[in-house]
DNA sequence: CGTTTTTGACCGGCGC
DNA sequence: GCGCCGGTCAAAAACG
């Protein structure tokens, strides 16, 4: 994104939050080559010319959907101050009445003797789907205070399912490109997923896999995978809540390099070879890891040329755009970057400095 | 032998 | 109330 954003006038903030330069000369193989699946043309060799023009045009329009996302991003963005400072009010004002256990309540809702069938579940089920999925609302995004107004409301009865409903965890959904040939629904994005099931669902012929993080017991975070019902080389991954801990320990820089040094990370899935290019995709504060999404995502929506029709591209685009908010968003560093330059900025043109 | 995956059964929500 | 459906459990199997 960043050679068009730097060169428009009302974007050029030169922002320097953190997205590695060199990452550019990976953005024009991904965007020029559809990622065209079938080997034989894989072999083909390149014409130069038509090459080159094509990848102008491609330049051309990303650069008008970097323009979008952009300004997304400016609206998600003021959003989420805007959201941030209502959230700051809340906690100030319920801070006296709701202190504590929900938030310290996570780690033991988890534990592997849950059953559903005993009655005296339901009395904890009552107490912890609000607060269990909200652990800590460091990154942002979600809706910690609504695990306090969940539990206040639930006391009066019906607006505890309507309010549950507004706060559920986090959902983020990620497209990402597989091959075909690899039946497993496997994501790889650096975190340990444990499958628990796996169910073919109705709308989609395509199973869905069902994965919890394995890093720690603890942590509340699903993962949903199935392959899209119109193009079964995408695999959409769907996160619900946000990690409580970091990422796993081995290989930290696994996505920023080639993750071939990833010891016990790549243990998790050993059978499947790295794919550079469909690896890496979570929704986690990484710009690099962004990129390599967005590259994805690009690559999905590509496939093949048209077999992802005008609709799916449009979902596509929509999830990217909201998935790229929602990351950025999420980071605190992109955002005191993002307001160091916007005041900078403004500083700078302001008319009456002084 | 410990961990992960598979898979059928179960549960709860929701629409009719 | 009933059936459908998505999500989860947990025993067994597979794997390293």
């Amino acid at each position: 994104m960043d050679p068009w954003i730097s060169s428009q006038p009302s974007l050029s903030l030169d922002l320097h939050v953190g997205l590695p330069p060199l990452s550019r000369h990976q953005a024009p193989v991904a965007l020029a080559k559809p990622k065209v699946l079938l080997e034989e043309n894989f072999l083909q060799p390149l014409k130069k010319e038509p090459e080159v023009a094509a990848l102008e045009t491609e330049l051309q329009r990303m650069g008008e959907e970097n323009r979008r996302l952009a300004e997304a991003l400016t609206a998600v963005a003021a959003k989420y101050e805007a959201l941030r400072s209502q959230y700051t009010e809340m906690v100030a004002a319920g801070a006296t009445t709701t202190t504590g256990p929900s938030s310290t309540s996570e780690g033991g809702s988890v534990s592997p003797s849950r059953k559903r069938k005993t009655s005296e579940s339901l009395d904890t089920a009552a107490a912890a789907p609000g607060a269990q999925q909200h652990p800590h609302g460091l990154h942002g995004g979600q809706h910690p205070g609504g695990a306090a107004a969940d539990q206040m409301e639930c006391t009066s009865g019906e607006p505890c399912k309507r309010i549950r409903e507004e706060c559920k965890p986090k959902v983020s959904k990620l497209y990402v490109h597989a091959d075909p040939s690899d039946l497993s629904l496997v994501v790889k994005d650096g975190y340990q997923w444990r499958k628990y099931g796996q169910k073919v669902t109705k709308d989609n012929p395509c199973p869905r896999a069902y994965f919890r993080c394995s890093f720690a017991p603890a942590c509340p975070v699903k993962k949903k995978v199935q392959r899209s019902a119109d193009d079964n080389t995408i695999l959409v991954a769907t996160y619900e809540g946000e990690h409580n801990h970091g990422q796993p320990p081995p290989a930290p820089s696994q996505q920023a390099h080639d993750g071939s040094g990833a010891s016990k990370n790549a243990a998790t899935k050993p059978p499947s070879p790295p794919r550079p290019a469909a690896a890496a995709a979570q929704a986690a504060p990484h710009h690099p890891q962004l990129h390599q999404q967005q590259q994805d995502v690009v690559a999905a929506m590509s496939v093949g040329g048209e077999p992802v029709g005008a609709a799916a591209s449009e979902l596509i685009r929509r999830n990217l755009a909201e998935q790229m908010a929602m990351t950025l968003t999420r980071d605190p560093s992109f955002k005191a970057a993002l307001v160091t330059a916007l005041s900078g900025r403004i500083l700078e043109l302001s008319p009456t400095k002084d």
